[in-house]
DNA sequence: GCAAAGATCGGCT
DNA sequence: GCCGATCTTTGCA
């Protein structure tokens, strides 16, 4: 089942990145994230993201300002945000906000694109709806890991985004944020309506 | 130093 | 619906 209308796509540069978060959450639904990984290319149309702030989220990782770790988060939009986590998964963000600002969209979801059978196998054999489902499904498919760690996206050989040419004909609907415990309130949740590679439906929960 | 929690997933009851 | 896997980060003693 086809969610998407054929269209192109061209990389993104830092425009893109630098919106405030909530609206960059809002603008990555519909694009192309792509990786290569071992020279071997595969991409995947995003369809769930969740916005993550600074200061005023007590649910990001950078609410109790910049560590190790969440140094990434303060840079320049754009840069690439991976974290390990669970002692299991992967998780990807993409850095928003200017330099000293934490912000960061958490990428959840993604309909397979090019490359399929390279993701499938990465992911031991999933159906196609469920092989970039959810955070960590969505890095072990694209082979996602901690040396994409702070890449600089409109500039990577490795990760990076692309932007359809013609804007999406579906609705975004927007949730609470699945899988946390502060600040559960807030619909920070961004995610394409009637799609079956969405981790989870309109409740949330 | 140490202990607890964590932006998850898949399997089992 | 609940639980375990498995390890990094961080806050606090």
């Amino acid at each position: 089942m086809k969610c998407l209308p054929n269209t192109t796509f061209q990389r993104a540069d830092k425009e893109l990145f630098a919106l405030e978060t909530l609206h960059l959450a809002h603008a990555l639904i519909g694009c192309r994230l792509v990786t290569t990984i071992e020279g071997v290319r595969s991409s995947g149309i995003i369809v769930e993201t969740e916005a993550y702030g600074g200061a005023k989220d007590p649910a990001a990782h950078s609410f109790r300002g910049e560590t190790p770790r969440t140094q990434v988060m303060f840079k320049e939009a754009g840069h690439v945000y991976v974290y390990f986590i669970y002692g299991v998964h992967y998780c990807v963000n993409i850095v928003s906000e200017r330099e000293g600002t934490a912000g960061a969209v958490l990428l959840r979801a993604l309909i397979p694109d090019e490359n399929r059978e390279k993701m499938q196998e990465r992911r031991g054999g999933a159906a196609n709806d469920a092989v970039a489902r959810g955070p960590g499904n969505l890095c072990k498919a694209l082979g996602i890991d901690l040396s994409l760690n702070g890449e600089y996206a409109p500039e990577s050989e490795k990760i990076w985004v692309e932007a359809p040419r013609d804007p999406l004909p579906l609705p975004i609907l927007r949730s609470p944020r699945i899988g946390i415990s502060k600040a559960k309130e807030l619909p920070w949740r961004f995610y394409l309506a009637n799609c079956a590679s969405v981790s989870k439906g309109p409740v949330g929960s």
